[in-house]
RNA sequence: UGGGGAGUCGCCAAGUGGUAAGGCAUCGGAUUUUGAUUCCGACAUUCGUAGGUUCGAUCCCUACCUCCCCAGCCA
């Protein structure tokens, strides 16, 4: 069941990076501090960092699962690899960003663990060094402005199976386009009268090789750079610069990029031969995004679940958003366990959620308390039992860390336990509350059913048992008595009532919307919210414990609706439960 | 029907010419005051298909099949 996490399973980015060392391609590289040309670079000291790689979201949203991956892919092989990764804001497009984004985002990754030092940067930052490589481009002849519509650029762009044309201003001289573009930074035009183009090959295979767009006109105001510029570069050329910049070793991203990679290596082996950056150059890694079942997390997919109040805001515990997962209570281990158990290749595949429960439930079993909880009470009297009398049982924190101590919970003659653990005609194999059985009530006693009371529409209203006195939990003697139920339970006299969401899964299908809209896959019933009886240790939980409610699953105190002395409670993820599964 | 990727047990995933790791799930059994946990055992003569090269092929070659990505002045 444990896995071995201090040996790292092989996967071919591990492979590529050794190559990479063995080789000492790496130990050439000169790093004077922080980012910049190849000019700065060289004058620094050999990299300390034997490898560098980056975490590059673009704030225009909130982390999900998917980012989890990358975030442990990055940072952690930095960390084996005695590198560092940086973070890193693609802010490249104004009119996406904010720092709204920014600031949950980094958030987000601390929560998981993580620490970028010194090396946080963002794009914006370089938009001088990306003026200077397109101008650079220019001049070499790689790179000209190209005054057609986005409608003809189209046009002429061809097809899948068509190569393109060559754009009429493709021939400009390089002084005029020099001209043009620096006419186009001071903001002469308006938006989409001009882009900058690199100049490669209209009839390319490959469309990514057609002269794509590398700078635009965009009168708009930047989250950072405020109203500084009014043209912005486009991902494709922005990207490979700022890894270039920041003397990264391996530029890790998902498989749909693999296209750009020509592209990627075109940009820098030709800024290279124009002395902008040294070699080695930075490599790009491709590796299959996660898919999980039962989720979405398509930004698109997920704006439109909070917009429509589908749930409620972006942390929603429901949600596959990292501020969503903090909430209902998964914690940061379970992600590392979940990233190390599913590995990292190149085949597109779905692992079903409940991999990713599974973790959560290892992680959670051997850090969270146990305490008692009571989700759908009923009365259970102790009809021999004194009236007025109350005693205390010791539980212990932890089945298996005895270290972690016991606490005491108050018994009396009534007492809250669930519904279902008393039938009155039982199923086959039920081994709980029914008259004439007998079962413990666990670290008290154990107890004899005689009966129930029904209200006029036959629900059961209270369970009535007697209880044998000499066998208490913890007292000489008291496993005398074999039982093979074993129930839990709290006083009623002293239960600490509290609100407690039932969260399950938001989908109710493994592949939302695959065939029709993802909204109609909705599962109805992915919350429910309880009045559940708690014992009394439970009323001084702090914002974000979690614990296991015995017999019930892993349970945290909500971050946003918990008050000193009145935690509410989120279900993280149930126990397994063999027992229902044979019943269904 | 252009270009780029991927196909190894139900789900992931090692393996890179020497005769199929591991994890998860599943199924047995043991322990258990959580029908939980833990522990022990079982679990691919076979690597998308068909040929070929080789003493030997999941690994090399050829053809085919299936799936994914690319035609934003998004990332």
């Amino acid at each position: 069941m444990s896995t071995d996490h201090n040996v790292p399973v092989s996967n071919f980015i591990r492979q590529i990076i050794d190559a990479g060392l063995a080789s000492e391609k790496h130990a050439q590289r000169r790093w004077h501090g922080k980012p910049g040309l190849a000019a700065d670079q060289q004058s620094g000291a050999p990299d300390p960092a034997k490898i560098r790689t980056r975490f590059p979201p673009e704030p225009n949203g909130y982390l999900h699962l998917g980012h989890a991956k990358s975030i442990f892919l990055n940072f952690g092989l930095a960390r084996d690899y005695a590198g560092v990764c940086h973070m890193r804001f693609d802010d490249t497009n104004p009119e996406k960003e904010e720092q709204e984004y920014v600031d949950s985002i980094l958030d987000a990754v601390r929560w998981l663990g993580f620490d970028w030092g010194n090396d946080l940067y963002y794009a914006s930052d370089y938009f001088d060094w990306m003026l200077t490589c397109a101008e650079s481009l220019i001049r070499s002849g790689h790179a000209y402005v190209d005054s057609q519509s986005a409608d003809d650029i189209r046009a002429l762009r061809g097809t899948l199976t068509e190569p393109g044309k060559n754009s009429p201003y493709r021939t400009r001289n390089i002084d005029e386009n020099l001209d043009l573009f620096a006419r186009m930074k001071a903001g002469e035009f308006a938006d989409g009268a001009h882009v900058l183009r690199a100049k490669i090959d209209m009839t390319s295979g490959n469309i990514n090789l057609r002269d794509p767009v590398i700078y635009r006109i965009r009168h708009a105001a930047h989250h950072r750079a405020g109203d500084a510029w009014c043209v912005y570069p486009l991902y494709t050329f922005a990207h490979p610069i700022e890894d270039a910049l920041e003397n990264i070793t391996h530029s890790i991203c998902t498989l749909e990029f693999e296209a750009q990679r020509p592209f990627y290596d075109w940009l820098l082996n030709t800024l290279a031969d124009n002395g902008l950056f040294a070699r080695p150059l930075p490599q790009q890694i491709e590796f299959a995004r996660l898919n999980l079942t039962y989720i979405v997390l398509s930004k698109r997919k997920l704006i439109q679940l909070v917009d429509e109040k589908h749930v409620n805001g972006w942390d929603d515990p429901r949600l596959p958003t990292l501020v969503g997962a903090r909430r209902r209570g998964y914690a940061p281990e379970g992600f590392k366990l979940f990233t190390d158990r599913i590995g990292v290749s190149k085949s597109d595949g779905w692992i079903d959620y409940s991999v990713f429960e599974d973790c959560q439930r290892e992680v959670l079993n051997a850090a969270a308390l146990r305490r008692i909880a009571v989700l759908d009470p009923v009365k259970l009297i102790i009809d021999n039992y004194p009236d007025g009398q109350t005693e205390t049982c010791l539980a212990p924190n932890h089945p298996q860390q005895p270290e972690l101590g016991k606490r005491e919970i108050p018994f009396s003659k009534a007492l809250w336990i669930e519904r279902e653990d008393f039938a009155e005609t039982p199923p086959k194999g039920y081994f709980r509350l029914f008259v004439g059985n007998s079962v413990r009530l666990r670290y008290g006693f154990v107890v004899t059913c005689t009966g129930c009371d029904k209200d006029a529409d036959g629900t059961i209203t209270a369970v009535h048992c007697d209880y044998l006195p000499d066998t208490k939990s913890g007292t000489p003697g008291s496993d005398s008595v074999k039982v093979k139920g074993n129930i839990h339970w709290v006083s009623a006299a002293h239960a600490y009532a509290a609100e407690v969401r039932l969260y399950d899964r938001l989908f109710a299908v493994p592949q939302p919307g695959a065939d029709r809209d993802f909204l109609n896959d909705l599962n109805l019933d992915s919350v429910q919210t309880i009045t559940a009886q708690l014992e009394p240790a439970l009323r001084d939980a702090e914002a974000e414990d979690s614990f296991q409610f015995e017999r019930h699953g892993y349970f945290v105190a909500d971050r946003r609706d918990s008050h000193a002395g009145a935690p509410v409670f989120n279900r993280t993820v149930t126990l397994k439960d063999s027992w229902v599964k044979a019943e269904k």
